[in-house]
DNA sequence: CTATATTGTCATTCC
DNA sequence: GGGGAATGACAATAT
């Protein structure tokens, strides 16, 4: 019952203030059963002298509204409190449920030049549009592709693929019974239906094996070969990386977190039977009867040898790209260092192996991963990202990231590390000193011995800390060489041990040893049951130091009147038969039973009872000024702990926008050469201005640009195929 | 001598 | 109700 109490009145309070301070969830119960040393210590409270905290006394901290003015540099807590809510609003990353990673590409034919067109076609994006970028080429590109002045494109996510799927059971039993994308899109007439797989198809045979697509690239599309004369030539030259990285700056992170857990959510139904799939078709030659049907990919006039696997879907594509684009997020050594990573990574981690193995076999990442994106893996060591993520995020945030990612990853040592974070500290405005800012939040320890190697800050801290807190063994010994007999070890002697002897603490601190201190109650640990004189005491102990230097010419007496304390001399006047020390420390039994044999006076006894008050009240002030810079470190801690947080989310941040967008323009990309080699019955391509794609769980539609989502469910079977 | 930091003390509250 | 811890506020002292 007593941990528990200790548990919920300091442990808990102290942890939910930091927290409160943050604003940042987190797993309590995880961090009580890893043991995280600083949020243990946190918990658990501090294992020093004080340790009792009273619930009402805890207002002091909150939100540092406590602290003391001439103990902390107010500033400080409100430059924290600022940086924190930045942390705090990264919380805003959350990635919502699943949602449209769809788009929808319109552009006016008539009025090429009106409204948006000021720069071309315009790009209508159905879900925040962070691809309008895109606009521009991708409407470009259509337009030629298509041959036609007005294209449409409507990638669905599973959200309304399911309103989106035709309800005709022939429809459905082609689609099952068949992978075939001809076959489909001769089935069902105007309502082109293509599995994403053969959407791979597509761009596979685009983008034969060993040819790295190059989006980004100027001209980047002219690798898209079509098959028609006009596609060609149309989508030839225009480049999509330019639209891309200028508008990447308005980039919705919240609409990219549903992108991309649109599409894991997507990968995540689809990859078993990708992972089932696989084996069977990845043999290039492992054509089943629907793959070889009349208008697969053969139609389109593309070398068998470079399809894809038919099962492969679009989403299980995209994936592989997102984890080889990050390796950190998916490295074991970044969970061995405890960052904590949003769920979705760790559910696509968990699906990686399947991802690894089915594109392993077919090179669908070398397929979708041009060569500089791959180099990404490099992150860690180029302050400056590709182009189109350099105006994503700001330069100071790319400095701190990779700065960071130095100190973490490129074996930085500590003292480095905390150094660079320093430095980003700094133009936060927040200046933690560096001495009480380990660079690793868990390891405390080494905080406080690097602490004490190096600033002259800590100095000043330490001997803050060590106010009252001469227990070391310096000052025992220093004692001890004075003649005082120790035998009486009190009860703060003990507790203020046990604080410095906690590793979390200012354990190993030199300038604590060195600290003398000038006590005038002799404090517990200097303190003895031996009779010794006060004036010899007091002279001897305190007159050695500085102290005694500038009082070296008075005579002893003088120096025992100087460095005794009122008491001291209030006790000698009224010939108190006992020490101070005594007074104040002795057990109440004890202290009783010594005024119980003695014949005191009135006076005496009052004066004895205040001392003693004033005694212990006296340490109990040193306890609790201790307490309080000690509160003020662990905060300072937990705040560089979520700096040090705040910027590997922001890492991650930009590694999954960065992979959000490269699976966009993957799609994007290949919906264009999809709709650009579709063809009607009469072998002419589909006009944008009619028709466009739809994306569905069963495959791609092709919907008349007329109708609506919820007419989609009752699609027209207008006849879709594919020419040749 | 002044300003600031440190330390002691008191009053109060709470356990 | 007493003892004592905790702590804000203020005073005394040191630097």
């Amino acid at each position: 019952m007593l941990y528990l109490k200790k548990y919920f009145t300091e442990g808990l309070i102290q942890f939910t203030i930091l927290l409160s301070l943050i604003g940042v969830r987190l797993d309590l119960d995880t961090y009580l059963n890893n043991q995280l040393p600083p949020l243990r210590e946190i918990i658990l409270g501090p294992s020093s002298a004080y340790t009792q905290t009273q619930f009402h006394n805890l207002r002091n901290t909150l939100d540092g509204y406590g602290i003391h003015p001439k103990s902390v540099d107010l500033d400080h807590f409100f430059t924290t409190r600022r940086l924190l809510n930045q942390v705090r609003s990264l919380d805003h990353l959350r990635v919502p449920s699943t949602e449209l990673s769809a788009w929808l590409v319109h552009r006016d034919p008539e009025t090429v030049v009106s409204a948006t067109s000021q720069s071309g076609p315009s790009i209508a994006l159905d879900n925040g549009g962070s691809l309008e970028d895109v606009n521009n080429s991708e409407a470009s590109a259509m337009r030629g592709a298509g041959g036609a002045s007005e294209t449409t494109y409507s990638l669905s996510g599973e959200d309304s693929l399911g309103a989106v799927a035709p309800e005709d059971s022939q429809e459905q039993g082609e689609r099952e019974s068949s992978d075939d994308l001809s076959k489909e899109l001769t089935s069902l007439g105007a309502q082109t239906s293509l599995s994403l797989q053969e959407c791979l198809r597509l761009l596979e045979a685009t983008f034969p094996f060993g040819e790295e697509p190059e989006f980004q690239a100027t001209g980047s599309t002219s690798q898209l070969r079509a098959p028609t004369e006009e596609t060609p030539s149309t989508s030839q030259g225009i480049p999509l990386q330019a639209p891309l990285s200028q508008s990447d700056t308005p980039l919705d992170l919240e609409q990219q977190w549903q992108d991309i857990m649109s599409i894991m959510e997507l990968q995540d139904m689809e990859v078993n039977n990708t992972a089932v799939n696989v084996s069977m078709n990845n043999d290039p030659n492992n054509n089943n009867a629907s793959t070889t049907d009349s208008a697969t990919i053969g139609s389109f006039g593309l070398p068998r040898s470079t399809l894809i696997n038919q099962d492969v879907s679009l989403h299980q594509a995209s994936l592989p790209s997102c984890s080889q684009d990050f390796p950190p997020l998916f490295n074991p050594e970044l969970d061995s260092i405890g960052v904590q990573r949003p769920t979705l990574v760790r559910l696509s981690s968990s699906n990686s192996s399947n991802i690894n193995s089915t594109f392993g076999a077919t090179n669908l990442t070398g397929l979708f991963l041009p060569p500089p994106l791959n180099s990404t893996t490099n992150l860690t060591t180029t302050p400056v990202l590709p182009d189109p993520f350099s105006s994503l995020l700001e330069e100071s945030m790319l400095d701190e990231i990779s700065l960071l990612d130095l100190a973490m990853e490129e074996g930085f040592s500590q003292d480095q590390a905390s150094q660079l974070e320093d430095e980003l500290d700094s133009d936060s405005g927040l200046s933690l000193d560096s001495s009480h800012s380990p660079a690793s939040p868990s390891n405390s320890d080494t905080s406080c011995s690097s602490a004490a190697s190096s600033s002259s800050t800590s100095a000043t801290f330490s001997e803050e800390g060590a106010v009252g807190y001469s227990t070391d063994s310096e000052a025992a010994t220093a004692e001890a060489e004075e003649g005082a007999v120790g035998g009486y070890q009190p009860e703060y002697s003990k507790l203020c041990r046990m604080g410095y002897q906690d590793p979390s603490q200012f354990h190993g601190i030199p300038q604590l040893e060195s600290v003398n201190h000038n006590h005038t109650y002799n404090l517990p640990l200097a303190s003895s049951y031996s009779e010794r004189s006060q004036l010899s005491t007091s002279c001897s102990k305190k007159g050695r130091d500085k102290q005694m230097q500038q009082t070296k010419l008075q005579p002893p007496q003088d120096c025992v009147d100087r460095q005794s304390s009122r008491d001291d001399r209030r006790a000698r006047a009224m010939d108190i038969p006992f020490s101070n020390d005594k007074i104040i420390n002795l057990p109440v039994e004890e202290f009783n039973e010594l005024l119980a044999k003695q014949h005191l006076n009135e006076d005496q006894l009052s004066l004895i009872r205040d001392i003693r008050r004033r005694g212990k009240n006296k340490m109990a002030a040193q306890n609790c000024r201790k307490r309080k810079l000690d509160t003020i470190l662990k905060l300072e801690e937990g705040v560089q702990d979520l700096q040090r947080e705040k910027a590997q989310l922001l890492k991650e941040k930009m590694e999954y926008c960065k992979c959000i967008r490269q699976t966009k323009q993957k799609v994007q990309s290949l919906s264009q050469e999809l709709f650009a080699q579709l063809r009607d019955e009469e072998g002419r391509p589909y006009s944008a201005s009619e028709y466009f794609l739809q994306y569905g769980p069963d495959g791609v539609l092709l919907m008349p640009l007329n109708m609506t989502t919820e007419q989609s469910n009752k699609p027209d079977k207008k006849q879709k195929d594919k020419k040749k």
